[in-house]
DNA sequence: CTGAAAGCGCTTACAG
DNA sequence: CTGAAAGCGCTTACAG
């Protein structure tokens, strides 16, 4: 068992003065090693650091910054913390950010919350603020025009759209017609769409690119596409999803194709295919959306659209760290990641 | 489509100083406006109000904090943001310190980092620091030593049995009561064990609880449990409890229930089970741990043990909270939060 | 290497 | 309400 000795409170050192009288030197040479500083002996440094590892000392920061340093800090607001492929975003991107030695400051994004929250970064002089996630546009700009108001630079990862913001979102679309173009190759001619309605704007990108797609292979979108999204309100994705599959599945003539919204509805839906006595894929194949774990947790594992969350926050890592020191730029950046479809056994060549 | 104008850089107003002569008032007066100090004519409050509106003026939380206000920030030292339960407390933790107006500080423990971030916090005054998930206990009970030392309190969540640490954590044990028990009044008495091996703390736990519960019914630990739990380097666990469940399946007596160490493994043991052409739970029953999404999403459900994020969150909250302008306690707290057994599909009357 | 001094952006008595 | 002053914990010239 690992002990922890509480407390035997040192001679509390609580500045670089105490410090500096605790090693016996000046308060200016103590300063000149803790940054680095030509022109000390190499004795005098060695003192300086061992005093640091058995006081603990650890120079205040926030009267470093009041002395002109950078924070050194990024403010990460998040839409929350409970969506699985925004959390691995904010993980990746967290981790590069501390590579380069900068803390990350972490809130979450509570609707009409928006404007306490940048406040506070902005209060805490971050060096730039990332959003994560969707939110409400019109919040959303406002808080931009503070932003750039001080200065202070800012990058919106996966809500698009929104005008005069730094970008980094999917290509939605495109990742449609990756799923689009394997069903027709497998031989799918008539697809149905799962939770594929209402006006949420990543929705309408994917429909334009199951459009585009389909055009491409001479199909007809409204003959060969059949929507169900009956629920407004729906407590589980996953029992949505079966919900789903089993309406599909009870009528005689059904797509051979699924296309779900994501993978929890994809999830389900296969479950609920298998509970009407169809095969999968031998009887329908399904899609998913976002290639999360639980694609692999069933038998077959669900075909999926995979986000790249490393080259997301890698992008994204750098659109930041460029912009630090910089003047803020008139246009925005805007930067496309290209998903990637990930097959798996819940899709195979249609029945004839 | 929302627009976010671009700069417009107001009269960069960058001070307390240069915003009370934009009002056209002294700083002192502008200084307890900010602070709502009594004696102060309600046109003068407006009048301060509305110009921090339009200038969008924050002061600078660096010149406050060395002035003597708390940083009123919280240090997080997540294990990593990859696990589900973990970032649950998180999340569920960030929004009650929120409430209180405490900011969360949030990073990931790489294992060796510990010291560098302990420092960062230290630096940055965070008025405690919290831990989630398991670490390496030499090297926590160092970090609570240097804590110690700087008279900053501290928390652990999950990770139970560092002398001297201030823990919340789950009784382990008594969730494994709870399975046996359901099991047992289920008729079961043979019992696989799903990759509960190795020395893992949180693995002793359970099979205390396993030992204690079978005891109670007049069962014998080594007659009545079937351990599995060959490989040790497994890139799914999913995949592990598949295979764990097939290699059972194959076996001509095998056990009429099967205690996985986590969710994935009792999904893929599920998905095993069934795919080796037994049925759950007229079969074999099945059990996970943590009461993950994916419970749901099987067919049967799959029965599991909930952690009670909720609970263990306020919890924590309120044992950080209470330490904050206190002398440290040399006794620790020790909270052990009770997990709660849901039972779903996956666990039935054993075969006679 | 030392020491005294100025200044970062605030708050807080203090005298008017 | 105003204004001048001190001080929080640092860094950075500057003179020795």
């Amino acid at each position: 068992m690992s002990k922890a000795s509480p407390s035997t409170p040192l001679p509390q050192i609580r500045s670089t003065a105490d410090f500096a009288r605790h090693v016996g030197l000046a308060r200016t040479t103590v300063s000149r090693v803790l940054n680095g500083q030509p022109g000390l002996k190499a004795k005098t440094i060695e003192r300086v650091q061992a005093a640091m590892e058995a006081t603990g000392f650890t120079p205040n920061a926030y009267a470093l910054h009041l002395k002109g340093k950078r924070t050194a800090t990024i403010g990460i607001c998040m839409e929350d913390l409970l969506t699985p492929p925004a959390v691995r975003k904010l993980a990746a991107l967290q981790r590069l950010l501390r590579e380069r030695n900068y803390a990350s400051l972490i809130e979450v994004l509570d609707p009409g919350e928006s404007r306490r929250v940048v406040r506070h970064f902005l209060s805490m002089r971050v060096d730039a603020v990332v959003f994560i996630g969707h939110f409400i546009p019109e919040e959303i700009a406002q808080r931009l025009t503070e932003l750039n108001a001080h200065g202070t630079p800012h990058l919106i990862i996966d809500h698009a759209g929104i005008e005069g913001a730094n970008t980094v979102s999917l290509d939605r679309a495109s990742g449609m017609v990756a799923v689009i173009d394997h069903l027709v190759s497998l031989g799918h001619k008539n697809f149905g769409l799962l939770a594929l309605g209402g006006t949420a704007r990543t929705v309408q990108e994917r429909l334009q690119g199951v459009h585009a797609a389909l055009a491409r292979h001479q199909l007809d979108f409204d003959a060969c596409t059949h929507s169900r999204d009956h629920l407004h309100v729906r407590t589980s994705d996953f029992e949505y999803g079966r919900a789903l599959a089993l309406i599909f599945a009870a009528e005689k003539k059904h797509p051979t194709a699924y296309i779900a919204r994501n993978d929890e509805i994809g999830v389900g839906a296969l479950h609920g295919f298998q509970a009407a006595g169809l095969r999968v894929p031998q009887d329908v194949s399904v899609t998913g959306f976002n290639n999360q774990d639980i694609c692999a947790m069933t038998t077959p594992g669900l075909t999926s659209v995979d986000q790249q969350v490393a080259i997301t926050a890698e992008t994204a890592a750098e659109l930041i760290l460029s912009q630090l020191n910089q003047p803020l730029r008139r246009k925005p950046w805007v930067r496309t990641i290209e998903p990637q479809l990930i097959i798996r056994g819940s899709t195979g060549p249609a029945r004839r």
